[in-house]
DNA sequence: CTTCATGCAAAAGATTTGCAAGTTC
DNA sequence: GAACTTGCAAATCTTTTGCATGAAG
C-alpha cells in the first residue's frame, strides 16, 4: 500500500519500490538493469528537490562508484520515462529535475529573490485546463505552471525595517 | 491610441512606437542608441510567433548589416527589461522569445506533435493564482503556463483514417 | 556469446567574455 | 574626449556522440 507523499526525500520502503519498477521498466524494454543505473536511481530519489544534473552526477559519484557524466545524460531519458524524475520548468535557470516517484502531482511558487519553491496543487485549474485544450480541439497532455513572487520574507524582513 | 492587439506581426505605426519606447528606455538608462540596437528590435518585431536567437540574428543580419551573435546576445537582456520581448517556455526545447510590445498577456498550448502553438487567455487564472500567492505570502509577479496536448489535426486527420 | 552499457575523449551547440577598434553623446 | 558598443575570436558550459572495453542476460 502506497500514500502519495508531499516530502521531498523518499522513505527506505519508497526507494525500495522504486527501484523495483524501475527494474521492471527497464526488463519490458529489454534492458539493463545495472549498478550504475541504480546509482543514479537512488540519487535522484535522495536528493530533495530540485537538482541539476551535476548535482545527480556528484551525488552518484558519492557511493565511490566511477560514473562519468555521460552515462548520467543517457540515464535521464529512462528515469523520466520511467516516472522516477521529472523536469522542472524553472524559467531561465539551467534544466533541472525533480524526484516525483510516489508524490502527488504539484505545480511550483517561486520566490524570485530567494529563490525558495513552494510546491502547490490545485483542481481547479485542471478543470479550466481541460476546457481550453477542447476549446481548441486538443486533448491535453500535460501542463506546466509556475508562479513567480516575492515570498514574506524578502519583501519585509524584519530586521530590514529596523536595523 | 494603442489598442492591445492579438496579431503576430507589428503595424507600421506600433513598431515605430516601439522603437520609440525602447530609445527611452535605453536613455534613462545612459545606454546608447545604437543602428545594431535597432536593427535587433525592428528584427524582433518583424518576426512572428516564437524565435530563437538563431532566427533573431539571421533576421537582424538581413538588413546587409554586419551583426555579431555577441551582440545580439548582449541585446537581449534590453528588450525583455523595455518588455518589448519575452523569453517563451517552451519546454525541453532551445530557449526562444517572442515579441510582447503592445500584445495583452497570454500563455500557450502547444501540439507535442506538430508544435503548433496557440495563443489563449483566462482571467479565472489570475484569480486563482493571486489566491494560491497569498496563502502562502507571496505577491505575485509573474506566471508561465504551459499547456501541452495533441491537436484536432494530429489527432485524427482524414487521410490518416482510410488510406 | 550476443547485445547492451560504460568511461573517456572528442565533438557540438549555445552563450559569455576579453579586447582592440569604432560610435555615440 | 569619455564612455559605451561592437565584431571577432577565444573561452565556458552543457549535452551528445564515437569507440573500444566491460557487463548483463
Amino acid at each position: 500500500m502506497r500514500t502519495p507523499r508531499n516530502k521531498a526525500c523518499a522513505t527506505a520502503a519508497m526507494k525500495q519500490e522504486a527501484l523495483d519498477a524501475f527494474r521492471g521498466f527497464l526488463h519490458e524494454r529489454s534492458l539493463r538493469s545495472t549498478e550504475v543505473r541504480e546509482a543514479i536511481v537512488r540519487a535522484a530519489l535522495d536528493h530533495g528537490g530540485h537538482f541539476r544534473v551535476d548535482d545527480l552526477v556528484d551525488r552518484a559519484r558519492r557511493t565511490g562508484m566511477r560514473i562519468s557524466a555521460a552515462t548520467v545524460y543517457r540515464a535521464l531519458p529512462l528515469l523520466v520515462e520511467a516516472k522516477i524524475i521529472e523536469p522542472t520548468e524553472v524559467s531561465g535557470e539551467q534544466r533541472s529535475y525533480e524526484a516525483i516517484y510516489g508524490r502527488k502531482h504539484h505545480d511550483h511558487l517561486i520566490c524570485r529573490s530567494c529563490k525558495r519553491v513552494v510546491e502547490f496543487e490545485l483542481a481547479a485549474f485542471a478543470v479550466l485546463e481541460q476546457e481550453i485544450a477542447a476549446r481548441h480541439g486538443f486533448i491535453l497532455v500535460d501542463h506546466f505552471h509556475e508562479l513567480i513572487g516575492i515570498c514574506g520574507n524578502c519583501r519585509a524582513p524584519d530586521n530590514a525595517m529596523r536595523a
